[in-house]
RNA sequence: GGAGAAGUCGCGUAGUUGGUCUAGCGCGCACGAUUGGAAAUCGUGUAACCGUCAAAAGCGGUUCGAGGGUUCAAAUCCCUCCUUCUCCGCCA
């Protein structure tokens, strides 16, 4: 969400960043905004003044009473209720704009980083960097539900049997090898001076409102029946939600923050459920990471957020490339925003398996989060989040890339520790 | 789930026969005075959002959990909702 005062300072630059997303017909929003606002302005200047007169009056009245002065008292009051209509109709009429104005605020998107390469949509994305080599074995690697079924880690006929396509279960080493990453990243992140948060799991409509649009939170969230409760796409919406409509210390920054969460998703929309296997599924984990920081070190932040996960995924011996999102693929929120995705020696390429994002002031104007400052006044911090790791899609990853010749899946050493101390698994 | 109490400007509180409430007081905080320095003391200040303005100051508006209503006028009266706390019940 754009700051209005932006809106109307530089309408062209807007206009100009819309293009660069190919959301040519949101352009004419921008000429909308400013009329629509002009007038809304002037209905509320108008309504102040009305109001104020009435006030004045109606503070006289009081005094008039007191004295006794009943007839003067009465004419006053006839001259305020002359007022009343007019006031009623500018009210309804500054809402109604105001409402109008916001609508459109929301969809406009966000101005990109300069930085960001144009394109219109992900297949228009650009790989940054590789790091680790893409290697392929001399053996060939099965499809990951096989792997694991080899591994007796993984039962999906039954999970269709209790709660349908879209579930799992794990079991055996497989499981253990799942909690064992989730326990790794929490200290991996630990360790990286970030503090470690255990987030509610289920979030209320307007915090839902508040982190996502109407549409999206019709193909992701799963409501709770007869209660106003939600269960969370992503441990960000708890982690942002508890900043909402709060001012911050300025000596609180920055926030950075790991969470842990299992993450619910119906998945209605374009992807759905479509594949077999563990890679797109109503339930997973996720370690997240989000910051809150003075926006003049937020591209910094984004950089190591991102490296964090690099780092992450390399201490387990899986290659993995970094991809800048193209101005088309781009969220609108967005300012920036850089996937990580691991090497996946049985399909020769690479799956995304954690995105990080930097929302500059966006998110934090939209849920009005503050940070205090005496001095220059209150300012909108700059917010990012990041994916550390996510299973089970993230074991695909593991397994393809740890898997032996014999069958075996090999424990890096990181790891063995979460795994009682093998070194392989199989 | 049952019964009761309560939500006021960072914190704690005052304010309910509607009108100098332009929300008082205490604490905290900031600045200043005093001091060799400090404590103590004294003084001053102390919210957010919107509008007006080139900008600041100033001025105006809104906000006393949220929304609606009554009224010339609502922290105060009425309605609906939310939340928190206490006790009981149930339960990882």
């Amino acid at each position: 969400m754009l700051d209005i005062k932006f809106l109307r300072a530089e309408p062209e630059a807007v206009k100009e960043n819309i293009r660069k997303k190919f959301q040519d017909e949101k352009v004419a929003l921008v000429d909308e905004v400013i009329e629509l606002d002009e007038q809304c302005r002037a209905a509320k200047t108008r309504c102040d003044t009305l109001r104020n007169q009435r006030n004045v009056i109606s503070k006289q009245i009081g005094g008039l009473m007191k004295q006794g002065k009943k007839e003067e008292a009465e004419a006053a009051k006839k001259s305020v209720t002359d007022m009343a209509e007019e006031m009623a109709q500018l009210d309804a009429r500054v809402d109604e704009l105001s409402a109008q104005v916001r609508e459109r605020m929301l969809v406009i998107p966000n101005m990109i980083d300069p930085s960001v390469p144009i394109g219109r949509d992900d297949s228009e994305n650009i790989e940054l960097e590789r790091f680790g080599e893409p290697a392929v074995p001399d053996f060939e690697v099965p499809y990951h539900v096989d792997i694991m079924e080899r591994l007796q880690g993984i039962d999906l006929d039954s999970a269709r049997k209790t709660s349908g396509n879209g579930f799992y279960y794990l079991c055996g080493d497989v499981a253990r090898l799942h909690s064992a990453v989730l326990s790794y990243a929490r200290d991996f992140m630990i360790d990286r001076g970030f503090t470690y948060y255990i987030p509610p799991f289920m979030i209320r409509s307007n915090v839902v409102d508040g982190v996502m649009s109407f549409s999206e939170m019709e193909n992701m969230m799963y409501k709770i029946e007869g209660e106003d409760l939600y269960l969370i796409g992503t441990s960000e919406h708890s982690m942002i939600g508890k900043f909402i409509d709060t001012i911050l210390d300025e000596d609180a920054l920055p926030q950075a923050l790991t969470s842990y969460s299992p993450c619910f998703r119906k998945e209605v929309g374009a992807h759905g459920i479509e594949e077999r296997g563990v890679y797109r599924i109503h339930q997973f984990e996720k370690q997240e990471m989000v910051v809150v920081c003075r926006p003049e070190e937020s591209k910094e932040w984004f950089t190591r957020l991102y490296r964090n996960t690099v780092d992450f995924f390399r201490s387990l011996d899986i290659p993995v490339r970094t991809l800048e999102c193209c101005s088309g693929d781009l969220a609108d929120l967005k300012v920036k925003s850089v996937d990580v995705e691991a090497w996946s020696p049985r399909q020769k390429k690479y799956f995304e398996v954690g995105s990080c994002s930097n929302l500059g002031d966006a998110q934090a104007r939209r849920l009005r989060i503050r940070v205090r400052d005496k001095v220059k006044g209150n300012y909108f911090p700059h917010t990012l989040n990041n994916t550390v790791v996510a299973p089970p899609r993230m074991l695909i990853a593991f397994l393809e890339n740890n898997l032996r010749a014999d069958g075996t899946v090999a424990i890096p050493a990181p790891l063995q520790m979460y795994m009682g101390g093998k070194t392989f698994i199989g």
